[in-house]
DNA sequence: GAACCTTTGAAGCAA
DNA sequence: TTGCTTCAAAGGTTC
């Protein structure tokens, strides 16, 4: 409910007609100061990236070229002239998430000091689901208490790519376009359209992608990818790298045939 | 109930 | 620097 209503402010915001211009870059801005770039969660632009958002960088938040990598205590930055959607100022994010209404990057009360309920949806339960049943605590040890404790620890997690963002806005125009629901076969039609879009087209979620991680950087400052590895239990390990041995993809067919990231379907997998 | 499948990209890590 | 691994989403399938 809650996720639809988010996605569905989302999908608004990545159609919404730019009022004035439309289909230019953002308002330009000076470029991010590449050496204050924190030292974990390094923004690596793909070559595709960089190619086409040099030309026209985009809108920073307001403190993004503060020193990073400088702890600073978790606060919500203030991003209201950029990101609010009620500055006015949304002609100039013909293509920008919204701080307000990316599901990712929804405040909450994730975010230390915002007063919303509705928690971070980078911020899950180790389950995935919201915890609702209160348990007989007394029937728990101390230590037992304390590695459950640890192990519900909230989740943050990755900041989603340029094809997560591509294939959240895709998806149902995929399902109800093939009747699908298998989310291994669309992802496989989301991954060739992905590929037979246009550079600019792409660009447009390369930006999103770029966007969001700052956007996460600055929520967790302290995050890493790391945190959440080994987290998700392997059935077996031998069976995992045999199906990546399997040349049946494009990405397993260029790691064998050793072709760029950047190129399309080889020819095997066409 | 949880991992798997399937995609691309970002990030971490070992060599 | 390179190459491999893991995890982000999603929902039906498999274990």
């Amino acid at each position: 409910m809650y996720k639809d209503t988010v996605y569905s402010a989302f999908n608004l915001l990545m159609h919404y007609p730019p009022p004035s211009g439309a289909g230019q870059h953002p308002q330009p801005q000076p470029p991010l100061n590449k050496a204050s770039q924190p030292t974990h969660g390094v923004p690596q632009l793909s070559p595709l990236y960089e190619h086409f958002s040099s030309p026209h960088p985009t809108p920073a938040p307001a403190d993004m070229n503060q020193k990073q990598g400088v702890h600073r205590p978790l606060q919500t930055p203030d991003l209201s002239g950029f990101y609010s959607l009620t500055s006015g100022s949304m002609g100039q994010l013909p293509h920008t998430v919204s701080w307000f209404t990316h599901p990712s990057l929804m405040l909450g009360s994730g975010v230390p000091g915002h007063p919303a309920a509705i928690p971070h949806p980078a911020i899950v339960p180790p389950s995935g689901k919201q915890e609702l049943q209160p348990y007989d605590r007394s029937l728990k040890t101390q230590a037992e208490s304390k590695a459950e404790k640890e192990a519900k620890k909230p989740t943050i997690k990755k900041p989603l790519n340029a094809f997560m963002l591509y294939m959240k806005e895709m998806r149902a125009k995929v399902i109800a376009e093939c009747t699908l629901k298998e989310s291994a076969a669309i992802n496989q039609i989301l991954g060739r359209r992905w590929h037979a879009l246009s550079r600019e087209e792409q660009a447009k979620y390369y930006e999103l992608a770029r966007k969001e991680r700052q956007l996460h950087m600055q929520l967790y400052p302290g995050w890493s990818a790391r945190d959440n590895y080994g987290k998700k239990k392997r059935r077996s390990r031998e069976k995992h790298q045999e199906s990546n041995a399997d040349p049946g993809s494009p990405k397993k067919c260029r790691a064998r045939f050793g072709l760029n990231q950047q190129t399309d379907w080889c020819g095997p997998c066409r």
